[in-house]
DNA sequence: TTCCTTATTGCAACTAGTTGCATCAAGGAA
DNA sequence: TTCCTTGATGCAACTAGTTGCAATAAGGAA
C-alpha cells in the first residue's frame, strides 16, 4: 500500500515523480534534521543525476503541505524533517548552544489566545526558541543593552563563528 | 552624544568601524524590514565601495547582541530590523498572505512556562507565526493530511511562487 | 493501450550568503 | 602623539538557493 505522505501529495493534486519519491524516502529513512544539500546527496543514491532544483522544489511543496518542517536552529543552515506527531520544539541556548527538547503543550495558551482573540489558526509544528539556559544565566553579564532590558539579559560574547576564526589564526 | 546602539556595541567589546556605523545608520533611518542586499545597497550610499561581507558580518554581530532582529516572513528572504520596544510579532496567513501584527503579550504564558518549568530565559523579540486567518478558514479544504490532523487544517493550494510560474506561461 | 494536457524536471545563469587569508585600522597604552 | 595588538575588512573563491524556459513525463481520458 501507499506511503501516507504520497497519498497526501496526490490528494493535494500534485504528481508523484521519482524525484519527489526519492526526497520523501530520504526523509523517511531518518528522524534526524537534514539540510537540503544533505538530502540532495542522499537522494542521488536513488537517482544519480537528480538535480538540486528538483530537491528544493520538492521540499517547498512538502513544506507547504505541512508534510515537512523546515528548521532553523541558528546554525546558519535550514534543516528539514518529516512533520510527525507528537510535535516537539527546541530551546536553544545562545550562550552554550545546548538544545533542550520540549513538548507541544508549551504553546497551549498561545494557541488559545490566537484562536479566540484573533480567529487565527496557527501551525505550531516545530519551533526553535532562542534564549539562555539555566546553567548559563549566571555567566551572562548583566549588561544593559539599549532598549532591550532586564527581562532579556544580553549576550556579550562574540559569535561562535567569529570566535572560531579568531582561535584558528592567532597570528 | 553617542547613538545607544554604538554604545552597546562598544560595551560588548566590539570596535566601531565606518562599515558598522553605515549599517546601523541604514537600519535607523527606517522602521521597515530590510533584506541584506537592500541594506548593502543603501549603506553603499554612505560608503561607496562597502563590501557585502562586512554587511553580513555586521548584521551577525548586531543580531547576536540582540540589537537587530532577523525576520523570516516566509517570503524566502530574511529581513532585518532594529530591535525596538515594545516588541511585536506577525501572524502570517499561508492561504492569502495577510499579515497581522500582534503585541508581545501573546507570549506571556509561554515565557512564564519556560522560565518556571525549564529555567530557560527566552528571547521573544520578533516572531512570525504561520497559520490560517479567520477569513480563509472556510476556504481551506478539510483534507486529512497524514499525521497532521483536524487541529491543523491543511493547505491544499500550490505555492505562491509555483502558481506564479504557472500563470506566467500557460503554453 | 494510446493520446493529450499540463505539471514537473533539467539546465544554465543568476543572486544570496560564507569563508580563509592577507592587509588594514580601531582604539588602548605609553 | 605614536606605537602596538588584534579585531575587522576586502577580496576571491566558494557553497547555497532561485528562476525562466524548453523538454519531458505523470496521470487522466478515451
Ligand atoms: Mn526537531
Ligand atoms: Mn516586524
Ligand atoms: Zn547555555
Ligand atoms: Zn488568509
Amino acid at each position: 500500500m501507499e506511503h501516507p505522505l504520497i497519498r497526501d501529495l496526490r490528494q493535494a493534486g500534485y504528481r508523484l515523480t521519482p524525484q519527489r519519491e526519492a526526497v520523501i524516502a530520504v526523509l523517511g529513512e531518518t528522524h534526524a534534521h537534514l539540510t537540503a544539500p544533505e538530502i540532495l546527496r542522499r537522494a542521488q543514491e536513488h537517482i544519480p543525476h537528480l538535480n538540486k532544483s528538483a530537491v528544493y522544489r520538492a521540499l517547498d511543496v512538502l513544506t507547504h503541505l505541512s508534510l515537512v518542517n523546515p528548521i532553523d536552529l541558528g546554525k546558519g543552515e535550514i534543516q528539514y524533517e518529516l512533520n510527525c506527531l507528537p510535535h516537539h520544539h527546541h530551546l536553544v541556548c545562545q550562550q552554550c548552544g545546548k538544545i533542550t527538547d520540549v513538548g507541544e503543550s508549551v504553546f497551549g495558551e498561545l494557541e488559545k489566545i490566537l484562536r479566540t482573540q484573533y480567529g487565527f489558526a496557527p501551525f505550531l509544528y516545530h519551533f526553535a526558541i532562542f534564549g539562555i539556559c539555566r546553567a548559563c544565566q549566571p555567566k551572562v553579564r548583566r549588561t544593559r543593552v539599549s532598549l532591550v532590558l532586564a527581562r532579556c539579559a544580553q549576550i556579550e560574547q562574540p559569535l561562535a563563528r567569529r570566535a572560531t576564526r579568531k582561535r584558528a589564526r592567532p597570528r
